[in-house]
DNA sequence: GTCTATATAGCGATAGAC
DNA sequence: GTCTATCGCTATATAGAC
């Protein structure tokens, strides 16, 4: 079952999923078509079904690779631990940098939100809420503890998710109004800083002067 | 042909276009059917044919309605005549309005976007993109009489934006992980003043003191 | 496990009676 | 202007040879 020998199964699947996210990525579940699917993988519709069962057991196993990804980097930087200097700075970079890099999977979750989240219902209301409430008293124990300003946490969070998702979701609308054909490193750089800039002092969070209390 | 004289036409063209608008919203523009649409008009198929000849010609009247009223805000709040202070947070106040009295209208904007505007591309390169020279000007001449920190204005609107519409766009997300049905004034109002609060504080608007200089 | 060929249902669009 | 019936096509899914 679980050696490091890869089994012809585990190899396919993956395969495919990763050469269709991008179709359900330019064309949500709905749109997408079990040919574009299986042209994207190069291989025939039946053995899409033949793995996935059906074109809805296909974008589920998309989706759930994508909510993996999309825990990890709040629990790494928002922590007590951390500065909120440091945290929501880092942070910030993070989902920026994934905006970057993975704007596919960004685009997937965002179409399952704005269609009303029909395959992922629980998982909002169970995992994300679970973290999102220990994110939320991260946050109110800076405030506390006076390196920050009072801000609804669970709001700052929602806006910061927008902020940076923006980048991904909505790149063709960035590069259409920067008349950019692609957002270079320069210019990503920019958008980075802008959106650290508006977090750190918008939410007032004091400077960082090495350790903390 | 512009009397005060509803034809029956205009009526039935009206009522097509706002009848159908949730259903564009809910499946998007490859998602949505014929036959769910004229449902939603409570009108045959071929009605709807009629009048819009395609789906895709009664797609583009729904979306040329919206942009319309997507443009007005800005041309409103950010202008030269306004402290800063009061032109972000009415621009933001407004914008969040929006959100929550036309969330399909953002919904069908936001699908639009994320399928890589096929049908607005113009659109956005050239109305919207003028908008933004205009605002960003507005924006620079805010900083540069002292009443702002310098904060890059084009991606500050791409954050504002992002901020507002995810009200809309992704309302099922908060609503999860709020734990409510829906969102009530009170809530709504909280997040409205995070929004505020971030903007403000984030770009350093010095406080407005009665009259501009 | 792979792939061709096909079954069945639903799609956008239209013809033509009213 | 309205509506029923239907065309031609493409969708998801599967049967069955290899």
């Amino acid at each position: 079952m679980d050696t490091a020998v890869a089994s012809i199964r585990q190899t396919s699947v993956e395969h495919i999923l990763a050469a269709t996210e991008p179709v359900f990525a330019k064309h949500g579940f709905e749109g997408a078509t079990m040919a574009q699917l299986a042209a994207a993988a190069g291989l025939p519709k039946a053995n899409l079904h033949y793995y996935f069962g059906t074109k809805e057991g296909l974008y589920r196993a998309v989706l759930e690779g994508i909510l993996a990804l999309w825990l990890d980097d709040a629990a790494e930087w928002i922590v007590p631990e951390r500065h909120p200097a440091e945290g929501f700075a880092g942070y910030v970079r993070a989902k920026m940098t994934h905006s970057r890099e993975r704007p596919d999977a960004s685009r997937i979750f965002a179409d399952e939100l704005l269609r009303g989240a029909p395959h992922i219902m629980m998982y909002l209301g169970i995992e994300l809420r679970n973290r999102v409430t220990e994110l939320a008293a991260v946050i109110e124990g800076w405030t506390a503890r006076g390196l920050m300003d009072a801000v609804h946490p669970v709001h700052l969070l929602f806006n910061i998710w927008a902020m940076t998702q923006t980048y991904a979701d909505f790149d063709v609308q960035i590069r259409a109004v920067l008349g950019k054909v692609s957002i270079d490193d320069a210019e990503f750089a920019v958008a980075t800083e802008t959106v650290v800039a508006l977090v750190l002092k918008g939410c007032g969070v004091r400077p960082s002067e090495g350790r903390l209390p």
